[in-house]
DNA sequence: TTATAGGTATGATAAATATCATTATTTTTA
DNA sequence: TAAAAATAATGATATTTATCATACCTATAA
């Protein structure tokens, strides 16, 4: 049975902290809460849907795929995250691929519900954009990382970028399982090539490799690198 | 003497165009109109704005200065664009600096009078939502293709945008006028390359160079030369 | 357990791209 | 207008990155 949208701790971390009483009882109601499993995809590029999605739990990947089939992946998402908001906004088709790097546990808000929030919730509103005016942002800086940082500090960059949002587990790895072509996905570049400069940051002593899990062994280092020194 | 924003025809463009009679003779009486020169800058990185500015006329380049000091064009913006959303929404610094590629007429609309028409014209607040929203939408399209096309497929790509978006003129030529520095600044390459790979598509009868200006010969080339052919 | 597959690692080589150098051309300034 | 500066073009070379080949793990299933 599907817990109320009231009771949810993820609402504190975005847009849903805005919601009132009745408004959250009103999600509740018509939300549909789903499990995605690992490898199973929430939204597919190109399909349409009528609603938002409000991660609860687990960690996905948001990709898209390129004209010579090659998988960019483009953000990471975890708790807290809401997906979809271009389909409130126009009857666009959804632009990215979701696809779940664990178990997610994930809630659906209908459109119709969202709508009326945004008209009758100023706030709601104006959290909804500020969120995605954020992601435009950060897209902004990955361009510019993408177009111009050899992929050595790129690597770096990323590798920061994944401890930030994912933190640490209790051996103080990097919490999140990816494959080695998963990280090239992200940094955009042939497996290979991510394979061997992950070796040489292990080599150097900045990072340790244990199976999949990455450690950090020294933010500063990284940092140096990511900004070409 | 300023204009009216009732009468201006930009507003038909954008996100204003949702602005009832009275929101519209508001802003007329706040806003202020300013010319920016070519190489000017109408925002800059790092500093803070109080308002939208909506662009009347004249062409300009969103850039970001990387870590090593080198330039990247983010986005292109002609009359009709709506800049400095984000400083509405926070209080965060703008991310881009907005420079003129030929002299820039603008409205500077401040931040109170936008507020009140978002709390009080729906339309308005989901217009913007929108314009941000696809913003978004074409930056991840651009991380995708910054990351995994060669240097030659993004030059190919890129003129083709730079047709859709400011049309050629009565030579039939694209109608902005770029340095190969800032070209090369778009696809993300150093000057040499961008220059050497223009003069391959002028050998192969795929553009035509007459000075600065860029006339292309076959989109359909381009287009597939953009997918990797 | 052994086979099998998917992922990881590393070397050799090829291809793409950057850098440096030099000359031409255009634009700006005095 | 001539001189200076900025931009454009092109060659030679160095560096970065991709591709191909192969070997080595590690998990999973027969």
């Amino acid at each position: 049975m599907p817990s109320k949208c009231r009771q949810c701790i993820i609402k504190r971390f975005n847009a849903l902290k805005t919601l009132t009483h009745d408004e959250l009882e009103k999600f509740s109601g018509h939300k549909t809460s789903l499990v995605i499993k690992k490898g199973e995809n929430l939204m597919t590029e190109g399909n349409s849907i009528n609603g938002l999605y409000c991660v609860k739990d687990g960690k996905g990947k948001l990709t898209k795929l390129n004209t010579n089939g090659k998988e960019q992946i483009i953000k990471f998402v975890k708790g807290g995250d809401i997906l979809g908001h271009r389909s409130i906004l126009s009857e666009e088709l959804v632009g990215l691929n979701a696809i779940a790097l664990e178990d997610m546990h994930v809630c659906f808000i209908p459109k119709g519900d969202i709508l009326d929030t945004i008209k009758e919730n100023n706030n709601f509103s104006l959290n909804l954009m500020r969120n995605i005016s954020q992601q435009l942002n950060e897209a902004n800086t990955s361009i510019s990382q993408m177009a111009q940082k050899p992929v050595k500090d790129r690597l770096a960059e990323t590798l920061l970028h994944l401890d930030q949002i994912f933190g640490v587990d209790s051996e103080g790895c990097i919490d999140v399982v990816l494959t080695r072509e998963e990280i090239a996905n992200t940094i955009g570049t042939a497996t290979e090539s991510a394979i061997r400069l992950l070796s040489n940051l292990k080599k150097d002593g900045v990072i340790d490799l244990i199976g999949k899990k990455i450690k950090i062994l020294s933010k500063s280092s990284l940092k140096n690198i990511s900004e070409g020194y």
